[in-house]
RNA sequence: CUCUCCGUAGCUCAGCCGGUAGAGCAGUUGACUCUUAAUCAACGGGUCCCAGGUUCGAGUCCUGGCGGGGAGACCA
């Protein structure tokens, strides 16, 4: 491999420094005894402190005048100012230490340590005066530089491909990349929080599965050598689920890395993160006002108010959301009642309406078509859209007074959807009937339609409770509280093509 | 899958009507013992995404491909 004059810089230095006697990866411990976000939040009130501090991070700007030289480093929590001074450090004849170490052998990107006292300058930093160091790593490539001044940042380290194919260097330079990530966690933790605060269960459910179900979905597919089998990857945890309630528990949840092949955009990412939650003796309605509390909760444990800004939009997630049926909320929309139309005039009505229909919709196709794209877009502020019709919701339970319709809901919130639930289908021959519908359109083409799992089924004909269940796309939640355009912001590692080197 | 924009130094970008590659930061060397986008001086650094084509001559024009962004299609 031909190496970059930089690079071949750094393994120069790195020789140099071996030759010196100094490993530039040595194996101890280096204890540290503070961090930069608490130095400079808390020396500026009381002075007295920091002074016989150690801390480690890395070097990411060099200030070097003759004798004297401001270095900032990084750590996980912010940046600091170091004073090196020449003669400090060596205070005798032999000024190697700064001269060739220091000045020489060190470069940007290096993860040094370094043990001093803390101090204002005259320009009035907080800064530590660095009374030892030494280098924990070295790095041997040039890091991208990131200057800021005043808020202002000059070149920016922006390349979307580059920032998600290498994002420890996306990490490094933009700090509100680490804050969105960690935002996403204290989001899971908060929810996790909540749902332990109610007994459920936290459970783990098969990835690997010989049938795939919960979703209607295209799978990924693998092989078992042992089992010589075929495997899917999960596209959802419902049945699983489900089988445990059955087994007896009252409640069960699992936060679960979910497998679509399917197409990807803004919004999907082949593998995405849900949480599902199955709840013994509730109904759908009930499930509402759980999602209601548990995402206010949400809100405002990340940001202290129940209003967040998204976009160009505030979203209040404040209770009670509003709650409107599909019917009525296309009425809403359009002006139409569509409830007692048939197949036929619902064609027409859409034809109308600029909705393109095809003839293999069928009417609850249709509806759905009508919400997603003259309805959906414009609820913004959080709503929940009820009794769905039956033919799209093969798992759900018929609704109680309604005909045609289930009772499911769906969340929307920013003009997408952000969970999905319903009251669950546990009459086993009615969910046998719906699986050999859908299996029926399977035989027409429909690649995403349900298989029947007659696993499932001989679960369900033992008895399940009553149970409402919840799916809650935790990518697309954190998009909302981290206000990101993109999954990709909220993934660490989005889904690439492979590079070509 | 379709449309569209983009791909030039480690990073951010400029490069006109086609004439043989440029800046800032970063790097190297030197000066500077409280700087902060440090400053000053000098220097080095390029598979212009890849492959063809047009042309005396291509970073630039054309075709195809690769990679990425955005929009749509499909899809939760």
């Amino acid at each position: 491999m031909e190496l970059s004059e930089q690079k071949q810089i750094r393994r120069e230095s790195l020789e140099g420094l071996r030759k010196m006697g100094i490993d530039p990866y040595p194996p101890d411990l280096y204890a540290v005894n503070a961090t930069t976000c608490e130095i400079l939040e808390k020396f500026p009130l009381d002075a007295s402190l920091f002074q016989d501090v150690s801390i480690a991070g890395r070097i990411m700007a060099r200030r070097i005048m003759g004798g004297a030289s401001f270095v900032e480093i990084q750590d996980s929590t912010g940046k600091i100012q170091l004073y090196f001074k020449r003669d400090e450090l060596c205070p005798g004849e032999d000024k190697e230490l700064y001269n060739t170490v220091f000045k020489r052998y060190l470069d940007i990107g290096d993860i040094i340590g370094v043990k001093g006292f803390v101090f204002i300058t005259k320009m009035g930093e907080v800064t530590i005066h660095v009374k030892e160091y030494k280098l924990l790593s070295k790095s041997l490539r040039p890091l991208p530089i990131v200057k800021e001044k005043e808020d202002q940042v000059f070149d920016a380290f922006t390349d979307p491909e580059q920032r998600y194919r290498q994002r420890y260097l996306d990490l490094i330079v933009n700090p509100h990349v680490r804050e969105a990530f960690i935002k996403r966690t204290e989001m899971v933790n908060s929810m996790r929080r909540f749902l332990n605060e109610h007994r459920y269960l936290e459970v783990e459910t098969p990835i690997l599965q010989p049938l795939y179900g919960g979703a209607a979905a295209r799978p990924f597919v693998t092989h078992h050598n042992t089992l010589d089998l075929k495997l899917y990857l999960r596209i959802a945890n419902e049945l699983y689920l489900k089988r445990l309630i059955v087994g007896g528990f009252d409640g069960v949840y699992e936060f679960s890395k979910d497998f679509r092949n399917e197409g990807m955009d803004r919004f999907h990412n082949p593998e995405f993160t849900q949480m599902e939650l199955y709840v013994a003796y509730k109904d759908y309605e009930w499930m509402m006002s759980l999602v209601e509390e548990m995402v206010e909760r949400i809100a405002l444990d990340l940001h202290g108010t129940t209003a967040i800004t998204v976009g160009d939009n505030v979203i209040d997630f404040k209770r009670p959301w509003k709650r409107i049926s599909m019917y009525g909320i296309i009425q809403e929309y359009t002006g139409e009642d569509i409830s007692d139309l048939d197949e036929k005039t619902l064609v027409t009505l859409a034809k109308k309406l600029n909705v393109e229909t095809d003839p293999t919709m069928g009417r609850g196709k249709i509806i759905d078509a009508l919400f997603g794209t003259l309805c959906e877009p414009h609820l913004i502020q959080p709503t929940f859209i009820t009794d769905y019709p039956i033919e799209m919701s093969p798992l759900a339970k018929k609704h109680r007074s309604k005909p045609g319709l289930v009772e499911r809901f769906e969340a929307i919130c920013n003009g997408k959807e952000i969970c999905n639930a319903f009251s669950e289908l546990n009459d086993p021959i009615d969910q046998r009937q719906r699986f050999e519908l859908q299996m029926e359109l399977g035989k027409r083409g429909d690649s995403e339609s349900m298989v029947l799992d007659e696993d499932f089924l001989r679960a369900l004909e033992f008895g399940m409770p009553p149970t409402a269940g919840l799916g809650i796309g935790i990518d697309r939640l954190a998009m909302i509280m981290t206000n990101s355009p993109s999954i990709q912001d909220v993934l660490f590692f989005p889904q690439m093509r492979p590079e070509v080197r």
